[in-house]
RNA sequence: CGGGGCGUAGCGCAGCCUGGUAGCGCAUCUGGUUUGGGACCAGAGGGUCGCAAGUUCGAAUCUUGCCGCCCCGACCA
């Protein structure tokens, strides 16, 4: 992509109006621009990371054996009568009213209308266990949005749900969404920890947050130190077989969020040293919640008696555009962003330091050509901005590699490479560098 | 929803207390000099001062109402 032809309107100053650092770069790299309390327009540079971020989530659902749909945004109020939501659900839905009067509201969650769509097409437990999922935008009319995308009230969401035969087979469909989500943080270059949740009415154990440690949380949070050096589940996991022994393991240390945490059982169980109490940020939760919808609305399948079972659901949900800030609280610095290469909305700048010099010109096009052909994702600065310019605003959106290209070292046949997560710069010779690069990039793409 | 605060040019702000018809920095545009970490000189454009009503000869400024946004608390991906 040429930056003369993208949309990229960066601000040199920082927005008043944005607190913390997640909410001031994307404001200033031109990711997102505020519409209305909660509400942001995706500008391209952020579009491109919802984008990677959600491919990767998808990805990782589809490995767990989930399956991908999409349902609509706004839903019937009917619907949520049969469950006994529409009316306990509170201000924070928005409900509307179309021509005829009919009441509909624009969906803060999905359990309702995916319960009523299972039970149009299964019967027999034999079609159970099912899982699907779609990512689609939701509307919560919260109380108070902050933190730019963090707490929007629009947000993008992925979430699944889950149809079982029995409570150990749900079991089952818990623990394989617990291990895509331990899969799917890490690839995006966070370190995530399942901490136990309120499980509300149903009780029991079966409710996990997943939290990513950052001074800037919303979530006061207390675990173990081990937690954080645990190695997630490999990409060759078999998601077909008992994943418990996982599960043990990562709920064998003490985590907790402030609303569950047990001061004196976190004393008892962790040694001084290993405790961690810090603040994080929710980006996943998994729930197990039985016959909460199926027996209200009567999602039941014939057992193997012939009589009808109530199925037995649990949902998941992953905060996709939140986790653009929360990886952000994790990778930044002064100057700007640092994606981790995953996610990054482009994987390497190029920098003209001198548009409109031959030999410059030329060389770009030359290397922007060989990047582009191996498959690298490059934002070519084009434009002739002055160099003090390009490079605080290249450092500002974060790519994690800067070629730049200018008359000093091309009079060397040399670029210089900068590694924005490192800081480090080198000299690479022009012959050579695009495909340096493409092999770095293919490297840090290539996930466990 | 309770408490606090703010709406003045694209962004950041001053002016308001003590009414007299709007200013600064950055950005933008033109010309020139520049060009390896946010340049310099000269010139130019851009604002129904959130909206409405009221007080007044006169309102960005005072009064009232409304709208919007931010921050602190209880809820959530």
């Amino acid at each position: 992509m040429r930056l003369s032809r993208f949309y990229l309107p960066v601000l040199k100053e920082t927005p008043a109006d944005a607190q913390i650092a997640s909410h001031r770069l994307m404001l200033r790299a031109g990711m997102i621009r505020q519409e209305g309390a909660g509400i942001y327009a995706w500008l391209p540079l952020g579009f491109r990371v919802l984008k990677k971020i959600e491919q990767i989530v998808r990805e990782e659902q589809d490995r767990a054996h989930a399956v991908e749909m999409l349902m609509p945004t706004i839903q019937s109020a009917d619907l949520w009568r049969e469950s006994g939501r529409y009316d306990a659900y509170g201000k924070e839905m928005l409900r509307i009213t179309d021509r005829a009067d009919r009441e509909m509201l624009y969906g803060p969650t999905n359990e309702e209308m995916i319960t009523e769509i299972f039970r149009a097409g299964v019967r027999s437990y034999k079609d159970l266990p099912k899982m699907l999922y779609h990512i689609q935008w939701k509307f919560r009319d919260e109380i108070r949005p902050r933190f730019g995308i963090m707490r929007g009230r629009e947000f993008l969401m992925k979430d699944c749900y889950s149809f079982d035969v029995d409570e150990e087979s749900a079991r089952n469909s818990y623990n394989k969404m617990f291990v895509a989500y331990l899969r799917t943080f890490a690839r995006m270059g966070l370190k995530s920890i399942p901490m136990r949740a309120d499980t509300g009415p149903i009780g029991g154990d079966l409710s996990h947050e997943f939290i990513v440690l950052a001074d800037t949380g919303e979530s006061a949070v207390f675990c173990d130190k081990g937690l954080v050096d645990m190695d997630v589940p490999a990409k060759t996991t078999d998601f077909d077989s008992d994943l418990q022994p996982v599960i043990d393991q990562f709920t064998s240390l003490y985590a907790a969020t402030d609303e569950m945490h047990d001061e004196k059982e976190f004393e008892t169980k962790v040694a001084s040293e290993n405790r961690i109490s810090a603040r994080g940020i929710e980006v996943g939760h998994i729930f197990f919640f039985g016959e909460k919808y199926s027996a209200p609305m009567k999602a039941v399948v014939a057992g193997p008696d012939g009589g009808d079972i109530n199925v037995q659901m649990g949902s998941y949900g992953v905060g996709v555009s939140r986790l653009l800030g929360a990886i952000i609280e994790a990778y930044h610095d002064e100057a700007g962003c640092k994606w981790p290469m995953p996610v990054a909305p482009f994987h390497v700048g190029l920098v003209n330091l001198r548009v409109g010099d031959e030999a410059c010109d030329a060389a770009c096009a030359k290397l922007y050509a060989e990047l582009e052909a191996a498959g690298v994702d490059v934002l070519y600065d084009d434009t002739p901005a002055r160099p003090g310019e390009k490079f605080a605003r290249m450092d500002l959106i974060g790519l994690p590699y800067q070629i730049t290209i200018g008359p000093r070292g091309l009079g060397a046949g040399e670029a210089e490479v900068k590694d924005r997560h490192t800081g480090e710069k080198s000299n690479a010779s022009l012959d050579d560098v695009a495909g340096e690069i493409a092999a770095k990039v293919k490297a840090a793409l290539d996930y466990a």
